[in-house]
DNA sequence: TTGAAAGCGCTAACAT
DNA sequence: ATGTTAGCGCTTTCAA
């Protein structure tokens, strides 16, 4: 294996000039640089990572931590958009990126631990809410650069989110306009936060248009489950003229449930989700869904970190994206197809 | 920041102690073993991994290299479930995941360097066939252990794939069996070899039945391509009476451009994939399709890379897997809905 | 069973 | 502008 001891023979200089060459460092003559790095370009050098993080205390990987929803918690519209994303940027910047999906929630720790206590990582990517406290403090603490994907409760964090208050506001009240009394919403789990103020915005819009927003139902990310559920919703008396299912690893399910019933879409029931899927375009009828700016999310998280990994203060420590509203059928909308409405 | 330095100093024992213990050496009193693991527990210490990579030449780290194919490589039901699979067998080995999705031809050599030459894996697991020539040949060379997931033509390696000709073969004998003889096949790229694979099943079955493969178009992984190419399909006269698109990420395509035509599934056209995706079970009606056994790709990728990594000789090079068609209603079926048949 | 010591390949501070 | 050198935190051989 070939190191810079060797391009440094061959060039007839010292290590040091060699690696000031590599880490593009000044203070070396140019006619010496050029030199060298024909060099290293003809024995095709790749300086040792491991060697270059003990020494310069930097790994130039960053850490990507998702948390553990359903069985696969990558398998959705979300996570791999941003996945793919951060790892575009950071090729941009010469990191890779070391992905670590925790399995459950002790397994947060494992990960933690290993990723980065064992320095593995510059910086640290955690998506997710159920992220343990204790560990985000000791990140605080020893100033680990790390950046959220999703508000943070306990901590005040980076972190970049979307408003999810805003978003199921006004698809409530685009339901509220097409003449929906009786609206049921099926959510994710209770505990989860950005459920939370997901329904917020439901009951703010419900309350704000004089309504009750007593159809509010819970269940885990399982697709029996939400088949179950949805039907449970769906027989009550008088049923609920709409179904706003606020998380996109209800869709299938949800819709499943309303095939299997034999309810028309948007005759009997107009259906909606917060989230919106690729396949929603070519559903029958195409679907209305609220649409989150993935791509940005990942990129703006990447800048906000790639930020604090050059030493800088970013702008701002929380950036907070907006949702926009995709009309398609399943609402019976009035609007003409395809229309958006920015929240 | 702490060391085994710390370690040996607080438990009275030289450096070289404290690594045997860490690594699980043998050769160290049991009382002295109990006692730095205790410390070791207390203290949260976790060895520096460039430290232990720049002196052991482990990193303990494998690489992952996805393709890139359409905008989202990561995003469809393939990737997501093996990386999950993936990063899940390697927490169990206490490995972690470096990923690198290739964004283009040319990036694949970058991805390569960097993540290879910087010696910042121990092994490589290499998706899709477009890995170059050049790069394999020098894993080989250097016996640096890689596996590749889809078969690799040019040199003799390790891999795990599907039959994709078995699997299209019997789909088309289904859609014969089922009445169909103008079946219009769409496909991905011309140059994949997993797309000519498959396409050979569908020749081969169309011939034994006596029936001309003549109606095979191939389109790129754009959203108007596929849409545009599925109604020029469907124009024709007379038109074919099923359609089998043999690649998941034409699906959502595909299906817009037989609703925007007004066409009947399965009254006036059979259609059905290669690639079954969770929406198919609630599409209506829902969608026939053949199954890969996407969990069991990763893991068995990941066993064959980790066997190689323990030095050990695993017992078959290639592992193909078949894949399962679902049966449900979108060719018109009269056997009964969701029964299965191997393949 | 344990300790001592020589490196692993690189960076960075200090000399020149 | 360049060379010299002392580590970075660990593993591993060799001695004891």
């Amino acid at each position: 294996m070939i190191t810079i001891k060797d391009i440094a023979e061959m060039a007839q200089v010292s290590k040091g000039t060699v690696s000031r060459v590599i880490n593009g460092t000044p203070g070396v003559g140019d006619e010496t640089r050029k030199r060298i790095l024909k060099i290293i370009k003809e024995l095709d050098f790749e300086p040792n990572a491991s060697a270059q993080g003990l020494a310069a205390k930097r790994t130039n990987n960053i850490g990507l931590i998702i948390p553990h929803t359903g069985k696969y918690s990558l398998a959705n519209n979300y996570w791999p958009i941003i996945l793919t994303e951060i790892t575009q940027q950071a090729a941009l910047r010469d990191y890779n990126v070391l992905i670590s999906t925790a399995r459950s929630e002790d397994d947060v720790n494992s990960a933690y631990k290993s990723i980065l206590k064992g320095r593995r990582v510059d910086g640290l990517i955690i998506g997710g809410y159920q992220f343990g406290e204790k560990q985000v403090a000791e990140l605080m603490l020893k100033e680990f650069p790390y950046v959220f994907i999703g508000r943070n409760s306990y901590i005040s964090s980076y972190y970049v989110d979307v408003n999810g208050v805003a978003g199921t506001r006004s698809m409530t009240e685009h339901l509220v306009h097409l003449g929906h009394k009786e609206i049921a919403v099926l959510a994710g789990p209770e505990n989860f936060i950005n459920i939370q103020e997901r329904l917020q915005g439901f009951k703010d819009a419900m309350n704000q248009a004089g309504l009750r927003p007593h159809h509010i139902y819970h269940c885990k990310y399982h697709m029996e489950e939400i088949v179950k559920g949805t039907k449970r919703i769906l027989q009550q008396k008088p049923r609920p003229t709409a179904l706003f299912a606020v998380a996109e690893d209800l869709a299938v399910g949800v819709l499943k449930a309303v095939n299997e019933m034999g309810l028309r879409i948007p005759e009997d029931l107009a259906v909606t989700f917060f989230d919106d899927l690729p396949f929603f375009e070519c559903f029958h009828p195409t679907i209305t869904a609220i649409r989150q700016p993935v791509e940005e999310i990942g990129s703006t998280v990447s800048n906000l970190l790639f930020t604090l990994l050059e030493g800088k203060t970013p702008v701002h420590r929380n950036v907070i994206l907006p949702t926009e509203i995709i009309v398609r059928e399943s609402c019976g909308s009035t609007l003409p197809q395809g229309s958006k409405a920015k929240s």
